[in-house]
DNA sequence: CGACAAGTTGATGTTACTCAAAAGTGGTGG
DNA sequence: CCACCACTTTTGAGTAACATCAACTTGTCG
């Protein structure tokens, strides 16, 4: 049993973090909670969506985190973007659409069916509208990231959003969140080897910038690395 | 004066573009070239939209090369993704929206306002969700060429998404498309020197796969370049 | 034709990768 | 409770890919 930072626990996450995207009414909640109520299991290391796959109805992750990634034949991986509690899965302007990566786990998950938009009421809507937009811009982040910055910096930047992130879904407090995975799963999010995340990790802790051990993070300094990398946050406005 | 590949002009590659997504009726098609009529001029290097500027309205680019961008303090550059003609700048699901990269144009570029969504019509609103998807497909993919990647094999991969995406709106034939911009852009774009772009393609060029001179690409053998990079086209299946 | 931007080349430096092995960790069954 | 196993983290040595710096050449446009 993990000891997790704040005691939120199932999906309680998942609605906080929905709910400061965008104020939702009571009926809405019992909604979300609802949909909770018959959640999807899934293992560690599944594959969720496979690329290409037709997106049959839209989702939310609970509980646990997820990734999307893209893997090569040789065998390299690059994930795109992590899924955490209150994230959405399967959204589509179009009924024919098709996922344009796999989506997989990292730890155990737990998924529901969302409240679909149209029925959902203003508040849902929105908060969806929100978290697909913010999802967008931490893709561009990604990106800038993977193209512009060395081992070190990307290293940094990604702390940074994993904070912002579960910050946002009360999954962080004073700097420490959960990170339920491991090195190699950390050198295909940032293009990196795991040997070189290992060596760079082992300076981020020499200058006592950030901790991580038994999949807790703590970031000693946050201010001083948002400085490092110029992160500037994407939820700052909404929240 | 330059020779393009088709006597594609105007704002005719921008409804080739989205006709190419959905079909679209005549009345459909007329709206996009009454809005097409009063367009927004941008000259070479200018900013359309500055990063966290809010988005004002819905726009089509008509002619023209505009680029997604981010800048570090020091200088670096991220390229994160080309406005081609027929592609949609400001389009948001939520009226407070604010853009999360900046928007700037590499060639002189012609925009106009897009017909509101709501009223435009099922087809061009199947037009605009379909473009939307494509976009966040080749940001997956252009994530996924940064992270995972040689520099060899980033400017195959990138010479093969312009190609498929020119070609959709009309502006490539047989391999052979505009490619409008200079070697340090091609690098801030892929995470490269402007040097070592240049190096990678005289090898390019020395295989016999790609020639790019005076603003033309032309790629020689499509099918062995795709085979290198395991490319697959975002747009196969909606064509 | 002249000026400035873009492309090219060479020499050298650095970051991050590769390969290989040792040490640590956690979970499982006897 | 311990022994074992697989996985993860850590360390070392050598290497490759790409960056940097600086100059020179070519192309473009007024």
């Amino acid at each position: 049993m993990r000891a997790l930072p704040l005691p939120v626990t199932g999906t309680e996450a998942a609605v906080a973090r929905l709910g400061s995207l965008a104020p939702l009414r009571a009926d809405e909640a019992a909604a979300l909670m609802k949909a909770a109520s018959t959640p999807l299991k899934f293992a560690t290391g599944r594959e969720i969506i496979a690329e290409g796959q037709s997106l049959a109805e839209p989702r939310i992750l609970l509980e646990g985190w997820g990734c999307r990634l893209r893997i090569f034949s040789d065998g390299r991986r690059q994930i795109l973007g992590f899924v955490l509690p209150g994230d959405l899965i399967g959204f589509a302007r179009s009924r024919d659409a098709i996922s344009s990566t796999a989506i997989g786990t990292l730890t155990n998950v737990l998924l529901c069916r969302a409240p679909e938009p149209e029925q959902a009421g203003e508040g849902l809507a929105l908060a969806y509208a929100h978290s697909l937009a913010a999802e967008k811009s931490y893709l561009y982040r990604h990106a800038a990231r993977l193209g512009r910055m060395s081992a070190y910096e990307r290293m940094v930047d990604f702390f940074l959003e994993m904070e912002e992130r579960l910050a946002s879904a009360g999954l962080a407090t004073a700097g420490t969140f959960p990170l339920p995975i491991t090195q190699e799963v950390l050198a295909d999010t940032l293009g990196l080897t795991s040997v070189h995340v290992n060596r760079t990790l082992q300076t981020l802790r020499r200058e006592g910038l950030i901790e991580w051990h038994g999949g807790i993070a703590r970031l000693r300094d946050p201010e001083q690395l948002r400085q490092r990398v110029e992160y500037r946050p994407v939820l700052a406005h909404s929240r």
